[in-house]
DNA sequence: CGGTCTTTTGAAGTGCTTCAAAATACGTGG
DNA sequence: CCACGTATTTTGAAGCACTTCAAAAGACCG
């Protein structure tokens, strides 16, 4: 298996450990075909170094890949006409992302830390799929659940400051392995741009939940004190 | 195959010629496979009859049954907790959606127009993706491209009234038979919860877009005028 | 520690919403 | 085909949630 970095540096990378699978894609990623789908990846695919800041891939590149998140948290975003950053989606570790049936990118990718990704040729896992039911089989199920993922977007853009915040608390305490207490990966600009708000809204709406005893809120952490307030302001 | 209408009424129904198919999706559902699951759709699959303004599925049932539009305007929804409703997608003739993977639905599905679906068990469709690549290839072809369309939802949702009514006639454009005139098949109220804007606000915009020639407005016809005019307001 | 980047806080502005009502389109029975 | 009642769309004026602009406070890193 090839490995390069983005920054230029090679990294041998060991296969490492299997990494922790929050439960959330356990759920998804379950029985037969799981394997299948992630020894393809692993077998024709590439993994790749980024750090921080770094763009994976552009607006208008080719849409010729499909990417795992290894370590670290990727976003994909698109500048819009007056200058503002629309964040697509954020990818945790075990997230594949990519997926989505165009021939150009329509967003850029860009690393939110540093990590590692894995990097597969979407003809490579085509045919294979092609010739290996639970292969397609996997490769169907994670490209509905991202389906699904987009849909729940639209809606959390459809709500006021205070809904849109605390629906992104409640999403990330079932993405990330410790549920009560969140590390944020991303700054608060990126969260901002990830829900449509102002970075200065996003300030004064995690305050506002904390006054509503939902939260606790320090730089790079958010505790959650109270599930069910939160989940109310959800809507 | 059966027919049956949810007004409870039975149609009995001839096999019609083939439905003409947009340009833009003859463009993916393309070469070999694509006649595959058309065919296992038909063959596993029931067609329903409805009429506007009827339910097809509603928020929290199960999700174990994909859908194609065959004649007739479709839109998934969502009563958000302040009472107004957010469209999720339209779907045309010839659109298929329910394939997102979850157990159970997160929006409600409605007839916006008189029409006729084709809907099919996932598990039927699954097994015969299990032995037929041409399907399971074909499958996630729509799930790809119906994930694209979601994401693409995303950034349109960030941007100004303006640009995204813009956005909303470019993409209709695109998805119906004529190039030029928009038949709307949705009411004001429709556009403005997909739009995630108010009635009033969609009004005005139209009109402005009127103002600046990009368009000339009847109650369920749009003619596009300019469409580098619209291309530039979209941003 | 000192410098820089990030976050918070405050005050004023604005794009869209809300509320209200007129104008228009639509369906239906006569 | 017209008249009438209803549903939809348009238009106007006022309000508000979020943005913008500005600056202080705090966090991070060598």
């Amino acid at each position: 298996m090839q490995t390069t970095s983005l920054s230029g540096v090679s990294h041998p990378l060991p296969v490492e450990d299997p990494l922790p699978i929050p439960e959330y894609h356990q759920h998804h990623a379950n029985r037969e075909g799981s394997q299948a789908l992630e020894r393809a990846m692993l077998h024709t695919g590439v993994i790749v170094s980024f750090s921080r800041g770094e763009d994976i891939f552009g607006d208008d590149d080719p849409a010729d890949k499909v990417y795992k998140v290894l370590t670290g948290t990727v976003c994909t975003y698109k500048i819009l006409s007056d200058g503002r950053r629309q964040i697509g989606e954020f990818y945790l570790p075990n997230d594949s992302f990519g997926l989505e049936n165009v021939s150009r990118r329509s967003h850029s990718a860009a690393a939110i830390t540093d990590g590692k990704i894995l990097v597969t040729k979407r003809a490579a896992l085509m045919a294979l799929a092609g010739h290996d039911p639970a292969v397609a089989r996997q490769l169907l199920i994670l490209t509905a659940f991202e389906l699904a993922r987009a849909q729940d977007r639209v809606l959390l853009l459809a709500k006021t400051a205070e809904e849109r915040v605390a629906g992104f608390l409640i999403d990330m305490t079932k993405r990330l392995p410790a549920r009560n207490l969140i590390e944020l990966p991303m700054l608060r600009q990126d969260i901002a741009d990830y829900l449509g708000l102002t970075i200065e809204t996003v300030s004064r709406t995690l305050k506002l939940l904390k006054d509503h005893s939902a939260i606790d809120v320090s730089t790079r952490k958010v505790m959650v004190r109270n599930h069910s307030t939160l989940s109310r302001i959800n809507g």
